[in-house]
DNA sequence: ACATTAATTAACAACTTGATAATTGTTAAT
DNA sequence: ATTAACAATTATCAAGTTGTTAATTAATGT
């Protein structure tokens, strides 16, 4: 094949973690949480000790996607490598290909999110050697000294989750298999203020009828309140809410 | 740099251009219509008289991205290029990077869809001296014959249109800027089968409390009806509908 | 004049939902 | 043992939504 046009210089995989924190647990009190997005320090110097290109500034883990895997498998894999993560729920939602984007060549991004719950999240804390990696809230992110174009990647995966998370029903990586209605109010509450989620009669009351959760007949928890509380889980029905039903 | 990792050998943007069909269109009815993907026939042969690659079967346009653009620049190029089309709306929506998926080496494609309405179709049709484009009915494309991995591509991009018709106010690039409620519901109807969206005097009734769309003050159009019909148009709003509130 | 057709309006019942309040079950303090 | 506290749950009400059915309106063509 002759080549009409120049190749690119590098394929990456870039991942944007999230997951949820809870910021009160007092027992037998719904919890309040926040959702967080994973960052890694970059070193300001390389082992050559020159000065590190956007060395200092935080960034997505991520890395260069091999010859002989997609760039999903790339971002599982480098994810593993670089936090000690293993992936469950990870997906592509952009690509970063600007001409000049990378002073190092023409370097093709491509951008996932993956959300792990909190108790993944746990047991990665135990194993964890790097201190450069910390989870900041996502209304503070983007006050942060991003690296290279990562403002921009992160501000699209911030409006990818927060749409996920309502219009999907993403938001069962976020929980435990079975959730009480507080549980799941909290996880959605971190990214809106809809009244119909906020307000805990209704919501405990429209939980009951949503096609893609069902009641776990019989079993209660004492997690959220001293009165045992029913406990739900998500099923395999899917549903694609239109913007032209329903009230505003 | 050293590379510690081979490079891709091309970078292409392919596209899922969609456009609306009027199949039915006595006057003063309001329109049946059908939604329907651009195809483009290979050819069976190459310029050397030897057997093309994928040749007679069916692919979606593209090519392959030039160094010093980015692959949206290059998917309106070659759409350009390939059937005259100035595109309005083009916007990723995937990557197909599984090693393997074209014979000619480790080629990465950066897949796009596009609207175009009926109106901008029209023009096209006039200059399109290329016999081997088509649009085929959504609802039949995946029957045909496709080239390479398309079959994958326009799968997921025919589950991208359905969810981005009815999620996000993508509509109003198939529609003349100012259109009757039966005008969105014909379009909508190409999606969705739900009844709050299919019955008339519900979505009469509903077309009016939407926050995104506002009537076109005492402008009406007879193109639908005898009786004067009042015009509507997109307004700049945005919105999203978590799947937790509303009826199922 | 009359039938036809789509848009529009009306009316009703069933359902949704925000607000308010009452009830229940459990814990912890008195 | 009694009581306060509190989350969950249930109840009630008013306002709004929506599927259905029907009536009304306006323009056209016979």
């Amino acid at each position: 094949m002759t080549k009409k046009y120049r190749t690119p210089d590098g394929y990456t995989a870039d991942i944007a973690v999230f997951t949820i924190v809870t910021e009160e647990s007092k027992p037998f009190t719904p919890p309040v949480m926040s959702l967080n997005l994973l960052l890694i320090e970059r070193a300001k110097w390389n082992a050559e000790g020159e000065l590190n290109t956007e060395g200092g500034k935080w960034a997505l883990p991520g890395g260069f996607v091999g010859v002989h895997e997609n760039a999903l498998q790339a971002a599982v894999r480098e994810l593993k490598e670089e936090t000690g993560i293993d992936c469950v729920h990870m997906k592509h939602f952009g690509i970063y290909d600007e001409p000049g984007r990378d002073d190092r060549g023409w370097i093709i991004s491509n951008a996932h999110y993956a959300i792990i719950s909190e108790d993944d999240l746990r047991q990665i804390k135990a194993n964890d050697d790097a201190s450069d990696v910390k989870l900041v809230n996502i209304n503070d992110v983007l006050q942060l000294e991003l690296a290279f174009d990562h403002r921009q990647i992160i501000y699209d995966a911030l409006s990818v989750i927060k749409s996920e998370l309502l219009q999907t029903t993403a938001a069962k990586n976020l929980l435990q298999d079975e959730f009480t209605y507080s549980e799941l109010q909290a996880v959605l509450s971190t990214v809106t203020k809809d009244p119909a989620i906020l307000n805990e009669q209704a919501f405990a009351r429209k939980i009951k009828s949503l096609p893609f959760i069902e009641k776990v007949e019989g079993k209660t928890t004492q997690r959220t309140s001293k009165k045992a509380t029913q406990l739900y889980r998500f099923n395999e029905v899917e549903v694609v809410k239109p913007i032209y039903t329903g009230r505003y």
